[in-house]
DNA sequence: GGGAAGCGGAGGTCATTACTCCGGTTGAGT
DNA sequence: ACTCAACCGGAGTAATGACCTCCGCTTCCC
């Protein structure tokens, strides 16, 4: 069980097939190492789509493998989590760090919360271990953490050159990330890039002054559409 | 069943008992009548609490009275929330049209926006009636009609007073409360007011110019009240 | 004081979800 | 080719939770 998700486990015991550590793959046999992937790849789409409460036969289905099967790879969902998200977390932080070396600090802070958006309304299962603690206490809490500090420099590095208006905190920028994805939960399935323009209003508040508004990236809904949305939303949960 | 819940049904049929009709409430035995007011209460407390799933049994707890005597009075929660309810999205509607007729457009519009999303933050289950159609047939699916032209008459009335930018339409209304109740829902527990730091961004982002941004209503989170938030969020449901 | 209306809550039913078990199958080494 | 351990699939289990019914006892009203 350990070895098929921790590689680095088989390395310290006593393993008595040495060809195991020299290959970079584990001794899996081949069909299983395919059910692998596939597992793998079918829990990363429903866990976007649908969030990380997906059901463990939901997954494997769609993984077009057995239950059974799922359970022998992964004996427990949490693990899966942490295999799946371990890096994409860690993406974000990455991500933080890079628009923190932006020659314009405005302008990196913007594409920072355009983008660190973007790759949470793409991915449910994302948003919500970035939002809550109630999974991935591992390496994800770690990564989660962080955050935080990165948030605060660039809140002050664009505030230093004068484009940020003084009053807002680090913090603040988690929440607005949360409105944003609010937003984009609601209009999934109308306009799924409806998001941005509210992004584009907010910049516009965040601004320490400006005179014109900027250019809304795209039109509004019509009220048709906020029907059809109100219609298939579920208001908290699948 | 019927005329424990709807006032109207009693009148129509050959009813023995003609007292019925002079007086205003319903001959229902005084213990029942105190119990009914229990539920309608404990319910209201419930559902702006935990939204509108809450469990017909946790309703009963609160109402301190068995389950037995829940399910007499309302046959389906459904019933009850449509007794519930039926007035508070009305009230909303009410509330647009005054500040419809407020002096200054642009302050109207901010009164709106502020209030109605204080009750919707207020009321879990109010934000759940307004957002989804999942609940609600029939008087206040008829309420909730009614908003998507007010909202419009709101928009048009502050931008033709120059105040509101023109790129905005009446369904983005909707959608800017969307994102403030999810913030609240967010730090509902550590900040239950930090929703109005993000309205006071918004609206400086939603005002046609401006030169200095606006003065923000109280202090960002701090880092620790944002952890404590992650703990006991559930990413959607209860 | 009698009887209808009402009370409470144990428990039935049904749906959902994480997870197990085992008879049959497949792949890898000889 | 042959063998057997590893692997596969999915019916089945156990736990939970939600809605709602039923019925023996209580309370009010005349």
């Amino acid at each position: 069980m350990d070895e098929t998700t921790n590689p680095d486990a088989a390395a310290a015991g006593g393993d008595p097939d040495e060809r195991a550590q020299a290959g970079a793959d584990r001794p899996l046999r081949r069909d299983a190492e395919r059910n692998r992937q596939r597992i793998l790849e079918g829990a990363a789409a429903a866990f976007a789509e649908l969030g990380l409460d997906v059901t463990t036969d939901e997954i494997a289905r769609r993984a077009g493998v057995g239950i059974g099967t799922f359970y022998r790879r992964f004996p427990t969902k949490e693990l899966l989590i942490e295999a799946l998200f371990e890096d994409r977390v860690g993406k974000l932080v990455e991500l933080a760090e890079e628009c923190l070396r932006a020659e314009d600090p405005w302008a990196g802070l913007v594409s920072f919360l355009d983008q660190a958006t973007a790759r949470q309304v793409a991915d449910r299962g994302l948003k919500e271990l970035v939002f809550s603690t109630a999974h991935g206490r591992a390496r994800i809490a770690a990564d989660r953490d962080r955050i935080g500090p990165l948030f605060m420099a660039l809140v002050t590095r664009a505030q230093d050159a004068g484009a940020l208006r003084a009053d807002i905190a680090g913090t603040d920028l988690g929440l607005v990330q949360l409105m944003l994805i609010s937003v984009a939960d609601f209009t999934r399935e109308e306009a799924p890039q409806a998001w941005r323009r509210f992004l584009t209003i907010l910049l516009d508040g965040l601004r320490t002054s400006r005179d014109a508004p900027s250019a809304l990236p795209l039109p509004p809904l019509d009220p048709a559409q906020i029907a059809r949305a109100m219609e298939c939303h579920r208001p908290h949960g699948r």
